[in-house]
RNA sequence: GGCCCGUUCGUCUAUCGGUUAGGACGCCAGGUUUUCAACCUGGAAAGACGAGUUCGAUUCUCGUACGGGCUGCCA
């Protein structure tokens, strides 16, 4: 019986959460959540200077968006400083660590005349093997015993077998000058202790890997499983920054994105399973696996995402649909729905839904169930209610104040009228659509009058055949 | 500079030595149509380059080019 898998998703708070790190939260969800096991979360919060609790408080409410809920506590890797110290000495004790007295001037010094004589820029410090006697008083920091021959295989589920030679590995720093432990060290001790089983990340720290696999094997630790994945880039194939536009995760729901359809699309962005593009929370679960990662990076593509989003909308439950367009509203501090518009909204959905990508658009093509009387007609609505629209319209609300109000019923009706006028259907539709909602795009003119309901759409109707229009007509 | 990684249509990708190199988004053309969207049909579009291994390479090896990462008392 292999242990429970437990991935954990570690961002530094020193901003929003950043469209790749949500990624990153993402696989490593759907790997735990696929698998039974545990998905944690951990703020490297150990840059005091960087660190801020307004860059949390953004992270924890993208990931709440997304709806990636993670086990347990939120851990604080500043809070585990002490820990981490505990662990330096232990290494220090045994002699897998030493003191360093080197200063930073000198380190610097030595880096730059490296550089200048082409040479490697590795610091080897004189202090490894130093007898403690000769320490003098004076402000050290504890750096780790590296290995020098041999090399250091990172077994890399997405990358494969990467061998680092050790003469490459410096002895690297564990505790600052002022006791405060490195990343480096933290990580390690971090992962170890909440008993994580993968790491999943970004492969910027693919070379950090081999590193911290010597505090690994310094302690005595089990070496987690490694899976480093390829960056995201933006369109122009750079790596994603800010001239990218959006980079942040919260504003693709300011955009409104439905948060499956970002999921999919972040999930299929750099992974596959066959030729899979459209699938469920609960496909994505039992089919991710670390296989299935590319080792490239993938560029990010708005058009795909839409696409992928307005899929989504499509098969949503109506119910949840209005849900979650509300939380829309909400995020985007607009106001929500009114209880009384959120059950019309319902009735409506089925002949919205398949005609939005984005919650923005899903709005206004459902702008007729939020208005009220009287409409306000838009300049295009405005244009097909001219003196001749205005006739028709006329004529036509009697007959269909009388029509049995079903589809057939309407139909029956508008295509007599339509006949009898020796007009086509087209005609009379942009008339029809601006007294109904006021716009001109719109859905099917019967499916408005349907969720409206007999009594509502006369009294569109009439408003609109009585309309006058401030300036110019006809 | 040193070390490490990557490279299939515009984009995301399938292929795990033998395929007319497949799918999706986007694009183009046509159809349907009640605006928008959707939908249907068809189309253009790819193995970075050069060697090698092999009966046979997109696939394996090496080199080149290009891109990326690491090389901090940052994470």
């Amino acid at each position: 019986m292999t242990g429970q898998v437990v991935t954990r998703f570690a961002p530094s708070p020193t901003g929003f959460l950043h469209i790749g790190g949500a990624r990153t939260a993402l696989f490593n969800w759907l790997y735990a959540r696929g698998r039974g096991g545990k998905f944690l979360l951990r703020i490297e919060d150990t840059d005091r200077e960087r660190s801020t609790p307004e860059a949390t408080a953004a992270i924890l409410q993208g990931m709440a968006w997304l709806g990636l809920d993670h086990d347990g506590e939120v851990v604080s890797q500043f809070e585990g400083a002490e820990r981490h110290a505990e662990v330096a000495h232990q290494l220090l004790a045994q002699d897998k660590a030493y003191k360093c007295f080197a200063t930073q001037d000198e380190i610097a010094a030595f880096r730059e005349q490296a550089r200048a004589d082409g040479k490697s820029t590795l610091y080897r410090s004189p202090w490894r093997d130093a007898d403690p006697s000769s320490h003098p008083d004076a402000p050290f920091v504890i750096r780790i015993k590296a290995p020098r021959d041999g090399a250091t295989v990172i077994r890399d589920q997405v990358q494969g077998d990467v061998t680092i030679r050790n003469d490459q590995l410096d002895d690297m720093i564990l505790l600052r000058s002022d006791g405060t432990p490195v990343y480096m060290l933290a990580v390690v001790v971090d992962d170890h202790d909440m008993g994580v089983t993968h790491v999943i990340r970004g492969d910027d720290h693919l070379n950090n890997a081999a590193r911290q696999m010597t505090i690994y094997q310094a302690m005595g630790w089990d070496v987690p499983v490694w899976a480093h994945i390829p960056l995201i880039h933006g369109p122009d194939g750079k790596k994603l920054s800010k001239r990218h536009g959006a980079l942040g995760a919260q504003e693709y729901q300011g955009m409104g994105c439905p948060a499956a359809g970002m999921r999919n699309y972040l999930t299929r962005l750099g992974w596959s399973h066959g030729d899979d593009e459209f699938f469920s929370d609960e496909q994505a679960k039992e089919w991710f696996d670390l296989g299935g990662i590319g080792k490239s990076p993938a560029r990010f593509d708005t058009k795909k995402l839409e696409n992928l989003c307005g899929q989504h909308i499509a098969v949503s439950d109506d119910a949840a649909l209005v849900t979650e367009l509300d939380a829309f509203l909400v995020a985007t501090d607009q106001s929500p729905v009114s209880e009384v518009k959120s059950v019309l909204l319902r009735d409506a959905m089925y002949c919205l839904k398949d005609r939005a990508k984005t919650f923005p658009e899903l709005l206004e093509k459902a702008h007729f169930v939020m208005t009220n009387r009287p409409l306000n007609y838009d300049a295009k609505a405005a244009k097909n209610l001219n003196s001749v629209s205005r006739g028709i319209l006329n004529e036509l609300t009697p007959q269909l104040q009388n029509a049995s109000w079903s589809r057939d019923g309407m139909e029956a009706v508008t295509g007599a009228f339509a006949d009898a006028k020796d007009i086509k259907f087209g005609k009379m539709a942009g008339p029809l659509r601006a007294a109904l909602s006021g716009r001109a795009v719109t859905p099917s003119v019967f499916d408005m009058m349907l969720v409206l309901g007999r009594d509502e759409t006369i009294a569109r109707l009439k408003d609109a055949a009585e309309y006058q229009p401030e300036a110019q007509d006809d």
